[in-house]
DNA sequence: CGTGCCTTTGACCGCCCGGTCAAATCGGAA
DNA sequence: TTCCGATTTGACCGGGCGGTCAAAGGCACG
């Protein structure tokens, strides 16, 4: 398979097949599927409808190129999730990755919200596949550490919907949370809301004659932006 | 103002009003406003096309009729939050009853969650005003505890957004939760779980000098703010 | 048995949708 | 300069879109 049909052969189809990719998910993650338009997808990219179809055999090639390149970085920072490592300071970790996610790609977030929102009529197979494997394997985990006591005993899986939830919200609902907050950028002080919050709701049960070591006392190489607990914008 | 023209008149009017705002409801929360048609409404509430143009003049009229009918039950919930409760139990309630709402009114929910998605386009200025005042007013609410160390020093608009982005998810992500979950009714785990994790979130700090007596001390025979907070089931 | 109003609908309008196609244009290697 | 494939586009298609309209049905009153 010598660099067959698919990947770009010249300069200027990566560029365009970028174009189309970027303003699609400007369309798609603002308007879902129904409501994107072929028309739009091509003036956001700067081109023709003719020349749109000329790179993407259809708007479907386009939606599921998006959503295929999403899930790949969608679920990699829940895979990192390290057995090895400090329960609470992984935990915390994946929560950091997940915010600056939803940070740095919004727009991903919100165009798989939108398919979600829609049903998830492309991608249901794979989150009761994939993902559902990938959830159990790293609930296992958790479930693990709160029956060894080193973290609070939790629901693994309502655990990492909290996560998605809390996380994800900050891309999702920017308008909302922009529109409450006057217009500040929310994500500096949710880093170290989310970062207490969960570190709060983690800190293992201390039966009794635990030591007083506590959640807030200094803890291992955490994430950045730990225990900015209360801050407010 | 004697029954002007808005209210339905006659019973065929109050049940075919409702026929299209619930069929309506399922169209607009699944696909968004621009991906929803006036036929597939019409055929969801058994008319034809015509005749839902004669209940409602236009096909945003529909949408802006849920819109409003949404906003009113929507800022409820916040709204009851007295400040002369007792701080976690007043807020694990508002928790309950969000959720109670996830539950019960899913469809509103991704309503609500499309036009955020879809920038706001329509409620953009009730967020900021009528939402901003009503969060603010409650913020300070919940600053004033924090402050009297009645519960943890938690920023109060993160916190109203953890509550919104936690509950919502339910409703909002169903489809995944389901998926991830094998199929499973995920709302009575999800009551228990988001208690505790807002019990222990809110928690005040225990004072300087009682490193072992923190926020889990009295737990297995009941903490003062009690975990079942609002509603059984 | 009208009669008048509420309700319903088939036909239709202009426009936009996703997609096709042949022809025109471009641009780099020979 | 020539040439050939890569690229771009105007014109077009069938169908679905939101919305209109006149006319037809239904139905409770006198």
């Amino acid at each position: 398979m010598s660099e067959t049909a698919k990947r770009p052969r010249t300069r200027i189809q990566a560029r365009n097949r970028q174009a189309i990719l970027d303003a699609g998910l400007d369309c798609f993650s603002e308007a879902g599927f129904r409501g994107t338009t072929l028309d739009r997808i091509a003036r956001g990219a700067g081109l023709s409808k003719p020349n749109v179809l000329y790179y993407f055999p259809s708007k479907d090639a386009i939606y599921e190129a998006l959503l295929e390149r999403l899930l790949k970085t969608w679920l990699d920072p829940l895979a990192e999730l390290d057995p090895g490592g400090d329960p609470r300071g992984e935990l915390l970790a994946y929560v950091a990755r997940k915010l600056e996610m939803s940070r740095l790609f919004p727009r991903e977030s919100r165009l798989f919200a939108n398919e979600i929102l829609a049903g998830a009529p492309r991608i249901g197979p794979i989150l009761s596949g994939e993902l559902r494997a990938l959830v159990d394997e790293k609930a296992a985990v958790i479930r693990g550490w709160a029956n060894a006591g080193r973290i609070a005993p939790v629901d693994p899986h309502h655990l990492i919907f909290s996560i998605w939830a809390l996380t994800q919200h900050y891309a999702d609902f920017d308008v909302q949370v922009r529109a409450v907050l006057g217009g500040a950028d929310p994500f500096p002080a949710a880093e170290g809301f989310l970062a207490a919050m969960f570190d709060r709701a983690l800190a293992p049960e201390t039966a009794a004659g635990a030591p007083g070591a506590l959640h807030a006392a200094g803890r291992p190489g955490g994430p950045p932006g730990d225990a900015g607990a209360g801050r407010s914008r």
